[in-house]
DNA sequence: AACAATACGGAGAGTGTCTCCGTTTAGCAA
DNA sequence: TTGCTAAACGGAGACACTCTCCGTATTGTT
């Protein structure tokens, strides 16, 4: 990639970053093009998609991601804390902006989707949480990490949809966790 | 209001519903307008907002919701197997066109929307069937009904993003129910 | 039949998406 | 350095959608 191509690449990246937390998803292209100070056309070749643009952005989210899982992974304290604390980790995760959680948990069953790869993190983070419990003998039944997902991330859809914190669902998610608690 | 007015705003409305649920919540207004035969002018002056247009397309559909929860109430079987059957019927009744349980959803917390009063109406469903089960001391505790919308609402909205119907996301409407039963 | 009052409709302004293609630039080879 | 070519740029413009404004048409009343 020439040297001028990745400049443009990365400063587009970090302006639309900017400009989705600030206007949602559905902030506008040519607004970040114009942004970034390069022409339209530049943007579209780099980022064909509003979504391929959305996966660039979250390439630098994945180590949080991975930082937070080792955390709820070293928690020492009740099953139930532990899980319920993970699913507030999870769903603040998916708030990247305003469209966020639905978004993420939308593509989450979708092989298609352009930030699979992305989804693929958060399940197997969620993966490893479910099975430190499950070695616990703390869950109920065979549980699915996918489903998980997609239930805390429908969680936080409802927290985003209404422009509230994550912390305001919680009671939420604590029926969730009761639900797959032994 | 008089008699062409009557006309063409019965008309929209029937022409929206059916786009709508063919093309999703997004379609096309002028598209809905010139279906009906109707300049845009007509439309927006009838509908100011697309808000307005959905919530006279469900007010028929308010009829639905009553006697799919006279149907719930009238149940004999395991208090688990009602609740989940109600969670089911809900799923199905806001799942009216793509985008519809999300656009439902997210009205439920919010007194300012312009469809405020159909959330009323299956918030009250809602709690119609909790007070039913809390009559039998089947509830782990206090169970608010809003926050049971919102958190099958969030089902909902997963089976409706990933295309699939609600029948695909019952694991998951078994979780919460397990998370609300004593 | 005449006349308000009411409603109609579509042109057009504003905004956003996305493509096409003439122009510019980076990087290499002589 | 210079010259060359492949790669990249950028913005004009076609297309789509939303929503308003106002001249025109229709209704229903007197």
């Amino acid at each position: 990639m020439r040297a001028d191509a990745k400049r443009n690449r990365d400063r587009i990246v970090e302006v639309a970053r900017e400009v989705f937390r600030e206007h949602g998803y559905d902030a506008s292209l040519d607004e970040i093009a114009k942004r970034a100070g390069v022409g339209a056309g530049t943007l579209y070749r780099h980022f064909p998609t509003r979504d391929a643009l959305l996966d660039a952005i979250m390439q630098s989210w994945v180590d949080r991601v991975n930082e937070a899982t080792e955390k709820a992974l070293a928690f020492e304290g009740e099953d139930r804390e532990l899980l319920i604390g993970w699913f507030e980790t999870y769903a603040s995760l998916i708030s990247l902006h305003k469209g966020g959680p639905a978004k993420i948990t939308s593509a989450m069953g979708n092989p298609d989707s352009p930030i699979v790869s992305k989804c693929q993190v958060l399940t197997a983070a969620s993966q490893r949480v479910i099975d430190r419990l499950e070695a616990d003998g703390a869950l109920r039944a065979d549980v699915d990490a996918v489903q998980v997902c997609q239930l805390v991330g429908g969680v936080a859809t409802v927290a985003d949809n209404a422009d509230q914190p994550v912390s305001a669902v919680r009671p939420l998610l604590e029926v969730v966790a009761d639900g797959m608690l032994r």
